[in-house]
DNA sequence: ATAAAATGTTAGATGCCTCTAATATTTTAA
DNA sequence: TTAAAATATTAGAGGCATCTAACATTTTAT
């Protein structure tokens, strides 16, 4: 067990890993909010400690054991947000940034316990998948909303959780995980999108928005 | 918010000054298992906080804001500690280590939550009093189960909680906070203790342990 | 192909928290 | 009451995680 600040190193690296295989010292250093040379340097204690592979200006990435590390630290987050959720009743706008603290408990005991509790859950409250406590990841196919053609119907499996105001937006348009949508009209000026949904109103998305919405049809 | 070393450096110190009022710098060092100099340099940035009072070779003492920022760490942990084996289901022997890690998350709203849940309890499972939002503690009068007189019957109220193996030693003797006990004998010799209990077995307990149970009659 | 822009690294400093070794003060006991 | 023991402090160093300023490399665009 790393420390904090290397536990969230290593998930960001993770994160920002995720298309390309790498990330760049400068992503990072956005992600985390700090300035270059520190990535530089804690990439430099990672590296000795095989976390990370690292040569100098080459893109970072993980290393076996790192990846490792990072999917434990993201089952502990999404177990921890399903359970802010599902147990305690709390709004899923509300918890992430618990879950940001929640995920550096160090007591297995606790995450068996709340793994059991939830029934050894498969997706947590924003639709993203729960790796299992080998690592393994149920990984979906995904269809942003934007890509679906009009009169189309689909359901929304997972939204792309960045802030709390994306949130915030979606819970005041009244979209869930969950909700059945029909594409009404798709606006080749600006990407936006009409959706019929379930309550039987319309729902105009912006494309910043509709792009951040999964789908299954 | 102080860092975390702070914080366990804070609750040490309120800890140790329950008697007297003030803790000496070897007796820190000791419970939190660090070297003289460490303390000694902590409570220099401590008294710069004004969370300390301290002066060179003086005992060490919290002022009105270190007393608070302990009262609300302890609030912290014995809500955990409630919610770990009330709606977590875990047993009273094991929440205290998970109890020091949820003590230091920071959020307003999971502890609301948390105390919402369980009805503002007053006591943790342990028997300790939960301070309420405010600092104020509920103090019970407290009696030992060593300063008993033989032929009296009592309720346990609270133990003094300082590591697992001693409520695994509880467990296996079958006392729990709210069972009736009564004194059968006292041995003078070596001040141990023998009880009879609801479930009609006689147990015998050492001194040692004995002292560490408080009661009610 | 080379100059400018973007990106990354090194050097050197700071704050936090810890340590060992050396020194100082207070307490205790002869 | 003074020497020894116990307790506490200072000095100086090291690791972690961060920063600014200066320098190096790579990418890009003319």
């Amino acid at each position: 067990m790393g420390s904090l600040t290397e536990e969230n190193y290593i998930k960001s690296i993770y994160a920002l890993s995720q298309s390309t295989g790498e990330v760049y010292v400068s992503e990072l250093a956005k992600k985390l909010d700090v300035k270059l040379p520190s990535v530089n340097s804690m990439m430099k204690r990672l590296a000795i400690k095989k976390l990370v592979a690292y040569a100098p200006y080459k893109g970072i990435k993980l290393t076996e054991k790192g990846k490792k590390e990072a999917l434990a630290i993201i089952r502990k987050h999404r177990l921890a947000e399903l359970f802010l959720v599902k147990v305690m009743g709390l709004g899923w706008e509300e918890v992430h940034d618990i879950a940001e603290q929640l995920e550096h408990v160090n007591s297995p005991r606790f995450y068996e316990r709340i793994d059991e509790l939830l029934n050894s859950p498969k997706f947590d409250p924003h639709g993203e998948p729960i790796p299992d406590s080998n690592g393994k990841i149920h990984t979906q196919q995904r269809t942003s909303l934007i890509d679906l053609a009009e009169g189309l119907t689909a359901t929304i499996t997972a939204v792309t959780e960045d802030e709390k105001s994306f949130l915030d937006h979606l819970n005041a348009k009244g979209l869930q995980i969950g909700d059945a949508v029909t594409i009404m009209k798709r606006e080749m000026f600006d990407g936006s999108i009409t959706l019929q949904h379930k309550s039987k109103k319309e729902i105009l998305l912006t494309h910043q928005v509709a792009e951040r919405i999964w789908v299954e049809l």
